[in-house]
DNA sequence: TGTTGTTACGGAAAACGTAAATATT
DNA sequence: AATATTTACGTTTTCCGTAACAACA
């Protein structure tokens, strides 16, 4: 019994159980990796995969049990790695922080910088995507943390915490009618109002996109959707050339960097949002991810994170 | 990195940092563990033990964390050993039961028959001891299960799960003044009324005899304590040849099968106990140890023990 | 007939044991 | 001096790749 039998074994699970692609993939000879398997099941007693003839068609009652279980000694054997790392290249390595736009954009800004002071070696990156990819990322190790929607809270496999809360923001350009309206006035403005006008938004899945769709829903209201995109500078740009009225995530809008657009707050009509981290539970995280969630939320301790993540919580 | 420097890592720091006694109950030599490991720190970049000069003398650092990432791995690795067996030798294999002698005695007798009776190929052994004895033979794998006191509940790395309550019992010679009580002053029976008469009872640890101190040392009574054993027999043949009263498991008195003796109930005195049963957390249970858990008491089915176990609880 | 898995075999690499050297208590 | 660890070295075993074979679709 030996580690390189349990990658095979993972690796042709993966691969659809097709021996050739794992062996290729795995940079070895096909023959090798279907020794190695073979000899491994008679080592168990008993067979991992099902068999037609010579085709590996997937996997058997008892295969399936020890792909589970080969699946956390590998985990623990890669955290064995990050471990060390930790000591040997101490505040050294990278970091991936899967994020949507908004995020990128508009929350870590405030971070990275005093991130990459701290931290000087460790090569940071971006990987944007929708709220689903970037916890599929997480889950298959690709990313250290996401940064999204409560979308992450729903996913199995991660542990993640709220970070902030926000609610949405209705732009519109100065000399449009909403523009005009008393500061008690736009307080109270109705969906019915908004209703009125072409709206742009996010895409679906996106900061709270689909509250949004609910909401107008709840009333029965068919909103005139004139364009979508994922992130809000594409939203401000065409509310800004007149396209219609925009509803983008509050962080998203600075009156002093937005000079050319209003904002009315929104949270009274379409609630209030969460921004959660997510990371995968059961892995070994990094001092420095540590730092970064606190950075980012001075709630996220060492101490809550690492209980979340041994619990499996998703607070 | 192979499983090979696992154990070796894992089985020197169990053999105090001692190479040659690794390397001897390892059954390989020396030198051969000592390469193993300076390869596979040199692998990690970090240095697992902490050596003078040429003396290994503990953890480092880095080690302590590695040593528990390793110590995990090689737990998933002894399930995929029982997970196969499962399978290959269904209903095959061997069970030790970690129990103190009362339930050695006077409960299993109600289980093992039907157990041998559904798994005849699977060799049963009873493993007696003190509970702390006990929780340790599970917790270093030496037995699949402990069965005894709330003690169980206390050790980390234990699941443990009620099984059933029981309270003590006074048991008197018929000729002895309390066995001429009615039955009503017998339910009122006092501490005082007890210390009246030379007692004798389990050795600590045992049966609840913690209780049996707390009790009589909160009324600052100072009971005549003649003479102490680990069972209920020993105790039983000492009160009938008039050494003095007992106190006992209800469980350990019948009166159909002590007929030369009477039973007083003394639950009012020393309170309700429950008899637990422990598995070490994280570990695979062969199916018919479901099965057991699930003969001594109908409530303990496989997904309340899963859960306990999954999740260490400790009800 | 092309694709995929198993068997056969040989060279390379590693694993491991013995012996010797070195350091510690 | 006795005990314990590392280094050196040679043998044995395991690993792994190529080639050939067998079986599926």
């Amino acid at each position: 019994m030996n580690l390189q039998q349990f990658r095979f074994v993972r690796e042709t699970i993966r691969r659809n159980f097709n021996l050739t692609e794992a062996a290729r993939s795995l940079f070895t000879s096909q023959p090798g990796v279907s020794k190695a398997i073979i000899e491994f099941e008679d080592e168990l007693g008993v067979k991992i995969f099902e068999r037609h003839g010579k085709r590996i068609r997937g996997l058997t009652k008892p295969g399936v049990q020890v792909a589970q279980v080969i699946d956390r000694i590998m985990r623990e054997v890669d955290n064995l790695k990050k471990v060390s790392d930790e000591f040997a290249r101490h505040n050294e390595g990278g970091l991936v922080i899967a994020c949507t736009h908004a995020q990128a954009r508009y929350i870590l800004p405030r971070v990275i910088p005093a991130f990459r002071a701290r931290f000087p070696k460790v090569r940071v990156s971006l990987a944007e995507g929708s709220p689903p990819h970037l916890a599929q990322l997480v889950l298959h190790e690709q990313a250290d943390v996401a940064i999204a929607t409560e979308t992450l809270a729903l996913t199995p496999g991660l542990a993640s915490l709220p970070v902030y809360s926000w609610e949405h923001v209705i732009v519109v350009r100065p000399d449009h009618p909403l523009a005009q309206l008393k500061s008690s006035e736009a307080k109270a403005i109705t969906l019915e109002q908004l209703a009125a006008y072409p709206i742009i938004t996010y895409d679906h899945a996106f900061s709270g996109r689909t509250t949004i769709d609910e909401v107008f829903a709840s009333k029965n209201i068919k909103p005139d959707l004139v364009l979508e995109a994922i992130d809000a500078d594409v939203i401000k740009t065409y509310v800004d050339v007149g396209l219609g009225i925009g509803i983008i995530a509050g962080m998203a809008f600075d009156p002093r960097r937005d000079p050319d657009l209003v904002g009315i707050p929104a949270g009274h009509l379409f609630g209030t949002h969460v921004t959660r981290v997510a990371v995968k539970s059961g892995v070994f995280l990094r001092d420095y991810v540590f730092v970064l969630l606190e950075m980012l939320a001075p709630e996220l301790t060492r101490d809550v994170v690492t209980d979340a993540i041994e619990n499996n919580h998703t607070n």
